[in-house]
DNA sequence: GTCTATATCAGGATAGAC
DNA sequence: GTCTATCCTGATATAGAC
């Protein structure tokens, strides 16, 4: 059965509320503000949604379906562990590049919204990508490629902030391509900056 | 002339209203709970201090004028730039250790506070932060210890990044210390996390 | 230095007309 | 699908008593 013509507008409802939210801030964002951006009342928006928490959960379950069906895929492809590592890093600066808000949005409200019951499904989702990240790590270091003396968990966490925190600066069009960054990362984070002669 | 003895107060209030600003956000934050957790009520608090605004002012600053005195201390001194670059990166994390608070909340509410123009030198705060980075960094390369194969802006927001956003996970009397995470986190940044047979 | 009491306002949400 | 009108709650801040 085809989506109703209604989705459209639906979609460009929550594409503008998921730009506030990014910007400012959930609790930050007013109803009023949604509204005014899309050239409604506020009163309005409720033919839509049920709630403003409406809105940000439909945002970032969309966004995170996309999202972990990628690494899944990755990781039950067959590249070597290394080229794994590395496409796990591109496809995350790709989704930065087009998915901006929404990862701002996890990035920034995650803890705040974790403190409601129908949100703590993001806790599900932050151990499925600590789980993929380690899995990651560990096939690199038992196929030789990666260092061996270093903490898992500290390198973990080394590396999903180095990825994700580039949204709070990152904008299309700006010196450098998400593939371009995700490069120069990818050195600094395999080969290191210190300059051997 | 001696601070008078309600500054001791002050100082109680402030450091409460910082573990709740740094642990629900600023907005998120009421002047009811700060009352709460301090146990008394909240139009108690305007004896102590203008508005919430204020409070967070008087917290962002006390701490970064003590931050921006290291590093400047730091650029000053006489060590060699390896030297200078890895202690800026220790400073940082014993300063996560120390005020996680006020870090926490710099990072998170920053861009909030400044659409106030009474926090317009956060930005300033930025641009200095950046030049600190920026210094260092440039003084490795010229010295011929740091590669110069890099754009030197990314190198700076992957190093800024790392640093501060462990922020969001790093607990006192945690499974590491601060010093072990900065040495591991400045064995990563400089060596790299590919392994060389 | 804290409390009582309250002014004032903004924000989320609803009901029913158009 | 949007608007009008409005309810209700919770939040910042104030004034003056204790």
């Amino acid at each position: 059965m085809p989506e109703p013509v209604s989705a459209t507008r639906r979609e460009e409802l929550l594409a503008i509320a998921a730009g506030l939210f990014a910007e400012k801030g959930f609790k930050n964002t007013t109803v009023r503000d949604i509204a005014d951006a899309a050239g409604i009342l506020s009163g309005s928006l409720y033919h839509h949604f049920d709630s403003k928490e409406s809105m940000v959960d439909e945002i970032l379950q969309t966004f995170q379906t996309e999202l972990f069906g990628q690494y899944e895929d990755i990781i039950a492809g067959d590249l070597d562990p290394l080229a794994k590592l590395e496409r796990a890093v591109v496809v995350s600066f790709e989704t930065i590049d087009k998915h901006r808000d929404e990862v701002a949005i996890f990035q920034n409200e995650a803890a705040y919204l974790l403190t409601f019951d129908r949100f703590s499904y993001l806790a599900e989702r932050n151990r499925q990508s600590r789980e993929v990240w380690l899995t990651l790590l560990q096939g690199g270091i038992d196929a030789g490629v990666l260092r061996d003396d270093l903490d898992l968990e500290l390198t973990y966490r080394f590396i999903r902030d180095t990825v994700w925190v580039a949204v709070s600066w990152y904008r299309p069009g700006g010196r450098h391509t998400h593939t371009e960054i995700a490069r120069q990362y990818l050195s600094i984070l395999l080969e290191g900056i210190h300059h051997h002669a």
